[in-house]
DNA sequence: CGCTCATATGAACAGTCGTTCATATGATAC
DNA sequence: GTATCATATGAACGACTGTTCATATGAGCG
C-alpha cells in the first residue's frame, strides 16, 4: 500500500448521492472506478435487461429463437410451458428489445432482436458450464 | 467457506413437461431446437446467474469489480448502498460463483470470479447502449 | 354469417426479492 | 482488558414476479 492511499485512510469521499456513512480504504481506487462508472440510466436499464434474463421459461425461449425464428406456440411446446405463459414471457422480451416478431396471417414470428442477446446468451452458457 | 459450497440453496426445478395444450406449427422446428437445448440444470443456473445479475446495485458492483479489486467499504461508497445492501448482494453474488474474495486481516478484497463475468456485463453495456 | 385457431392481456394469487435494522464475529488498536 | 473497524447475517417488511384463469382480438375457413 502507497503512503499517499495510508495518508488518506479514514477520509471519506463525497458520495453526492446520499448520505453514506461508510469509510474509504483506497480513496484513488474509489475515484477511479467511480470515474468509469456507467451513467444511471444505462446501469437501469443493463439491470432490467439481465432480470428479464432471469427466468428458466425466458432463458430457454431466447435460446431457442437463438436457433430458429419460432410462432409462440412451437415456442410453448419447445420450452414446456402454457400458450399464456410465453406470450407474457414474450412481451417482457419485447419490451426490453431482446426480440422482436413478424405477423404471417394469424401467426407471429419471433425472433432475436439483434446478435448481442444471442452472444450473451452463449457467454452465459459458458460461464455455467464451469458449475455443472 | 468456499464459495463453491455455498452453492446450493434454491434450486427449483420444473418438470412438467406434459401439461401443454398446444398444437404444432412446425414440427421440424421444434425437434430440431429440443436436440440443442441445454441441460435443465445449465437453464436453471444461468437463469439464476441472470437473476443475480438483475439488480442495478449487483450490476453496479459487478462492474466496478471488473475495473478493479475492492473491499467491501470502498464498494458501499462507489455504489451507493449501504455496507449492509452490498454485504447480502455479494453473498448472492458468491453463490453463483460471479465474485470471489481474499480476507486480509480484517478487509475482505473482492474481484470477479472468472474473465466471462467481465464479458458477459460488457456484452450487456453494448446491447443497453443502442437503447439509451 | 359462425366457428376455430393463434395470440394477447388483465386480474389475482402465491411466492420471491432487496433493503433496512439490529446484532454478531473477528481483527486491530489502545 | 475495552473500543473501534470491516464485514456478515437473520428477521421483517413492502414491493415485485411468474403463473394460471378467463377473456379478448383478429385472421382464416367454410
Amino acid at each position: 500500500m502507497s503512503a499517499r492511499t495510508e495518508l488518506k485512510k479514514t477520509r471519506k469521499v463525497d458520495t453526492n448521492d446520499d448520505a453514506c456513512e461508510v469509510n474509504v480504504v483506497d480513496a484513488r481506487k474509489v475515484t477511479s472506478v467511480r470515474r468509469k462508472m456507467h451513467s444511471a440510466d444505462a446501469v437501469q436499464l443493463l439491470a432490467e435487461t439481465f432480470r428479464v434474463l432471469g427466468d428458466p421459461t425466458r432463458v430457454k425461449i431466447v435460446f431457442a429463437l437463438s436457433k430458429e425464428e419460432l410462432c409462440v406456440c412451437d415456442l410453448a411446446t419447445i420450452v414446456g410451458a402454457s400458450q399464456s405463459a410465453v406470450s407474457h414471457s414474450l412481451r417482457a422480451l419485447r419490451q426490453m428489445e431482446l426480440v422482436r416478431y413478424r405477423k404471417q396471417g394469424k401467426i407471429a414470428y419471433y425472433s432475436l432482436d439483434d446478435e448481442h442477446i444471442g452472444r450473451l446468451i452463449d457467454e452465459g452458457f459458458d460461464h455455467v458450464r464451469e458449475l455443472v
